[in-house]
DNA sequence: GATACATCCTCTAGCCGCTAGAGGTTCAAG
DNA sequence: CTTGAACCTCTAGCGGCTAGAGGATGTATC
């Protein structure tokens, strides 16, 4: 019986955002002590390792509750997880693209700057004259 | 004289965007007509052509405020804005090489995944396991 | 001058995924 | 039996918006 500090050690996340998870559902309930002290097994250690490092991949909770559902049906074809998967490698690539554009911009940002007063700053230019791009971005909540 | 609705147009920036801009203080309090509604000039068009600009490289809106800041002092030497850019260009590169490794991890999982049962599937596997993977990848919160 | 109706106003609350802090209780070691 | 670290609940906040309620204004047309 692991307490919810000892939990948060083995799989690197804090105490507060268990705690969370349990209140959104993603964790089951814990037993407690007769305090009232959450107190968690194996199988709990084992889902949220799981939650973890799907986040670390860049799941979304709700994706993770996807895949932790799938993988409670092991008869189940699993086209799903692996569609869910799919589109998260999707996500990940366009992600990748639009840094792309922008680490482009920025560099010609940076490069073309040579060092004078904020009047003449070709950083400060860019950023006013949107025409001066070369490339499209879009970034805004990416 | 610019409405707001037509601010919102010329930037693409959300009418309710740019009031949260103004309540944030990031623009001005612009003026307004007898019955209240907001009015804006040229001034303030391309100011909020420039935040918008920003935001699409991915700038913070207090990064912005320090450029905005910056952009009024066009005496003063440039280096400033010059860090914040670098500063930003460093943040872009370190999210691509995270995202990178992600993308590794994400494609392997689905290759390896070969359609059978949700028992088997590979994605599952490698998501309970995080020892399956090959690169280091600490995503969260990036 | 009346009417229609698009656009504007303020205000509140919600999104994601946590994180921090106040103020109080429980547990385990010595 | 005392200490003090770790636990508890609850509320509020982060960034950067976004959505909706419920009402006022502005402009074009008749």
């Amino acid at each position: 019986m692991l307490t919810i500090g000892t939990l948060s050690k083995k799989t690197g996340t804090k105490v507060q955002t268990i705690r969370y998870y349990e209140q959104i559902g993603l964790m089951p309930e814990p037993g407690r002590t007769e305090g009232g002290q959450r107190r968690y097994d194996n199988a709990q250690l084992d889902r949220l390792s799981f939650i973890r490092h799907s986040r670390q991949l860049g799941f979304s909770l709700d994706a993770i509750r996807e895949l932790l559902d799938l993988s409670d049906h092991p008869n189940r074809p699993c086209d799903e997880a692996d569609a869910i998967a799919r589109r998260q490698l999707k996500q990940v690539e366009q992600r990748m693209a639009r840094l792309k554009a922008l680490r482009t911009e920025l560099k010609r940002m940076v490069h073309e700057c040579s060092g004078g007063r904020m009047g003449d700053c070709k950083v400060l230019e860019v950023l006013r004259d949107h025409s001066e791009c070369l490339t499209e971005h879009e970034e805004i909540g990416a």
